[in-house]
RNA sequence: GCUGCCGUAGCUCAGGGGUAGAGCACUCCCUUGGUAAGGGAGAGGUCGAGAGUUCGAAUCUCUCCGGCAGCACCA
């Protein structure tokens, strides 16, 4: 919860539900009635604040008590109640403790600050996923040398339990106030408060805030040993680049060390499953600097990359898409008449080529041509290709396409953000009538595809028009309707996001989740009035006339690259056997068995098995080892039992003991196990 | 792009104004061992690039390149 709204329109929401308490000249001798959460009922005198009430139920509450929850709003203990109210005393335990820890966190962190690093002007600091961050102001730059410092000031202000108090001010007041004080970030947001809303301002100890609460009663609520600070980074003011950029600190709070402890290892086994580290551990990938933000493939990941690739293939074959192939680079003419020349044209990776002197008249002239940034505009080509009909409707045309963006240095993430990725695109040629029964038809092959490769569930976020559109509201009307009936019949559990629609129709986002929760942009489906326009695409109708295609753009995956992250830090590397790079590793126990290896390997592979052998000089416990640290999800074992007997030992990765069974029979096992599962279902 | 940090052997990292180290990996030798590390020896680095300061730079300064975290961006 932030401290400050920073904008109106996020500042909107706030609901001043509670301002009589401002008032002291009203009602204070009246009776008011208060339900506890068990249903219990007290009369009390109007003003009674939340630590009196908490005080008159015991003892020990009053000491518990860290703040109030009055008809649900998480209010401060010392916010006097004026009405009949639901009240609840909120203590550590609460859900709501943490939310408040740490938003007190962030007032001492920034007092320990102030009080270490005089020269500095505070801004903003509100609670975040797991702690919280504030953003300072200050010549002179933070360094996480200087965390252990800051940390000790903070346990020093804990440790004085000194009380957190509140009022609420006039806007006159504050800004002089924070003038006085030469905090003219404060001055700012202060004058961003909307009309009729409270300002409120907080003291821990000594150092004053501007916050919207609520609080702890006194510093002393914040587990000492609970928090840490993580890390410094710039952050822009008021999250604008054209602002001043500020210096942001990040910290994390929890309850107890136990917890802050179970955190940090938790953020290490995140770690561990990173995919540029299983990258390099498995050798799928790498990056180097002379090609920045474009992945080089080896062995194992093209191996992965093409399961995947084969898979989405087979999928949308049977979906009734065709594929195609489109050039990677073309000339600025028709990225001109597409529109991107004039939008995106800083994103492009350009290209200049000198005509030679036999060009005839354009000699020595530069033509420019920029590599694909996407693939709709070639998409059209080739339906511009030969008049089409209705009746060729709807036309789905995929491609595996590369495309290239210059992409932000900053921006740049592993696979999950690169400058040379490959879309699982494809674009839909279909009428009005059709945008329905394609966007059913497309989500659905998406769910399924998404639970082929392991993510059960999923996220849909529904964008609608936005105020610069082209096409007309009719249009609108009739494509928003057809995108949310079409949703509504898979699911009614999904987000709309009024105006945040493409400028040329509607949009569908999926989301899926990972294994650690965490959630990932992968599949969309947008609905586009007007490129059919700029490329002049056409059918003819049943009535003879012509008339414009509506153009579906949609990807399932995304790319494959980002999708491919996901997928090796979803699994953590251990792959399902249809994706693992190596399927079956053939290790020998003795070199008496290397031929028999062969064999092995050779009818393993010509069941369309990905198998290696292992006929190194070392024991069958290194092997195992290694080779299960590698990830790799079946060892067959070969000693001279099994040479003799024309048997293979299997041992899967994950389990302790192996099976002995003839080799025609594992290799009959194995053909079944590595099947994709689209090919799974239609074997079975 | 912006702010901060980082760049030393294939990997993980130590060191640090006097000319470079460890563990693992790699190569070779011994060992042929039945399911998560057998033993020994060896090889391997213009310390990201360029410039500057200095008698001397991997070390200090600057510029550039790349990476990491965050911010901004993501058609």
């Amino acid at each position: 919860m932030p401290c400050h709204r920073l904008t109106p329109r996020a500042a909107a929401p706030i609901q001043t539900r509670n301002p009589q308490h401002t008032d002291p000249g009203k009602a204070m001798s009246e009776q008011i009635t208060i339900t506890l959460p068990d249903g219990a009922t007290r009369e009390i005198a109007a003003g009674t604040t939340g630590a009196e009430v908490a005080a008159g139920i015991s003892k020990s509450l009053a000491k518990a008590a860290i703040a109030t929850r009055i008809d649900g709003r998480l209010a401060d203990l010392s916010e006097p109640l004026t009405k009949d109210a639901a009240l609840a005393i909120v203590t550590g335990k609460d859900d709501a403790a943490l939310e408040l820890i740490r938003h007190d966190c962030a007032h001492i962190m920034a007092r320990a600050v102030q009080e270490l690093y005089p020269d500095t002007r505070v801004t903003i600091g509100p609670v975040v996923e797991n702690g919280w961050y504030y953003d300072f102001d200050r010549e002179e730059r933070f360094h996480e040398d200087d965390f252990a410092a800051i940390e000790k000031r903070m346990r020093e202000i804990i440790a004085a339990r000194e009380p957190v108090r509140t009022e609420i001010w006039d806007r006159a007041r504050a800004i002089a106030h924070y003038e006085a004080t030469g905090e003219p970030f404060k001055v700012e947001l202060v004058q961003a408060i909307p009309e009729g809303e409270p300002i409120r301002m907080y003291w821990h100890g000594d150092w004053q805030d501007l916050c919207r609460g609520p609080h702890l009663a006194h510093t002393g609520q914040v587990p000492a040993d609970g928090f840490k600070l993580m890390s410094v980074a710039g952050a822009y003011w008021r999250g604008d680049s054209r602002n001043k950029m500020l210096q942001r600190i990040y910290g994390i709070a929890f309850r107890s060390r136990q917890d802050l402890d179970a955190h940090l290892h938790m953020l290490e086994e995140a770690a561990k499953r990173d995919h540029r580290r299983i990258g390099r551990e498995m050798s799928l990938f790498h990056f180097q600097s002379e090609a920045p933000g474009m992945v080089f493939w080896h062995p194992k990941g093209t191996a992965l990359y093409r399961a995947l690739e084969d898979f989405m293939r087979r999928r949308q074959v049977a979906a009734g898409y065709h594929e195609i192939r489109t050039p990677q680079v073309i000339d600025r003419v028709l990225w001109e008449r597409s529109g991107h020349w004039d939008k995106y044209r800083e994103n492009m990776f350009i290209t200049e080529i000198d005509e030679g002197s036999d060009a005839g008249s354009h000699a020595n002239e530069k033509r420019t041509n920029a590599l694909k940034p996407m693939n709709c505009p070639g998409h059209v080509q080739i339906y511009n290709q030969g008049l089409k009909s209705y009746r060729d409707l709807p036309l789905r045309v995929s491609e595996f396409g590369m495309c290239h963006r210059y992409e932000s240095s900053g921006s740049m993430h592993g696979l999950m953000r690169v400058r040379g990725f490959t879309q699982d695109d494809a674009h839909i040629f279909c009428t009005e009538d059709q945008i329905e029964s394609e966007t059913a038809h497309f989500i659905s092959l998406l769910g399924s595809v998404y639970d082929d490769l392991g993510f059960d569930s999923f996220d849909i976020k529904l964008s609608t028009r936005p105020e610069q559109r082209v096409g007309s509201d009719e249009i609108w009307d009739k494509s928003e309707a057809a995108l949310e009936a079409a949703v509504r019949k898979v699911t009614n559990d999904f987000e709309i996001d009024p105006g945040e629609g493409a400028f040329y129709g509607p949009k569908l986002d999926f989301k899926l989740t990972d294994a650690i929760g965490r959630e990932w942009q992968c599949g969309t489906y947008q609905v586009d009035f007007n490129l059919p326009e700029r490329l002049d695409a056409e059918y003819v109708d049943a009535d003879g006339a012509k008339k414009r295609p509506v153009l579906l753009h949609r990807a399932i995956l995304g790319s494959f690259e980002r999708f491919l992250g996901i997928l090796i830090e979803n699994c953590a590397g251990r792959f399902p056997l249809w994706l693992a790079p190596t399927q079956v590793m053939v290790a020998t126990i003795v070199s008496d068995a290397d031929d028999y290896a062969g064999e092995v390997v050779a009818a393993l592979r010509s069941a369309g098995i990905r198998a290696e052998a292992d006929l190194r000089n070392e024991k069958i416990n290194f092997k195992v080892r290694e080779h299960s640290n590698a990830r790799i999800p079946v060892i067959l074992a070969l000693g001279r039992q099994e040479v003799e007997n024309g048997t293979v030992a299997m041992r899967r990765l994950g389990s302790q003991g192996q099976t002995v069974l003839a080799l025609g029979e594992a290799v009959e096992m194995l053909r079944a196990d590595v099947l994709p599962p689209d090919m799974a279902r239609t074997a079975a």
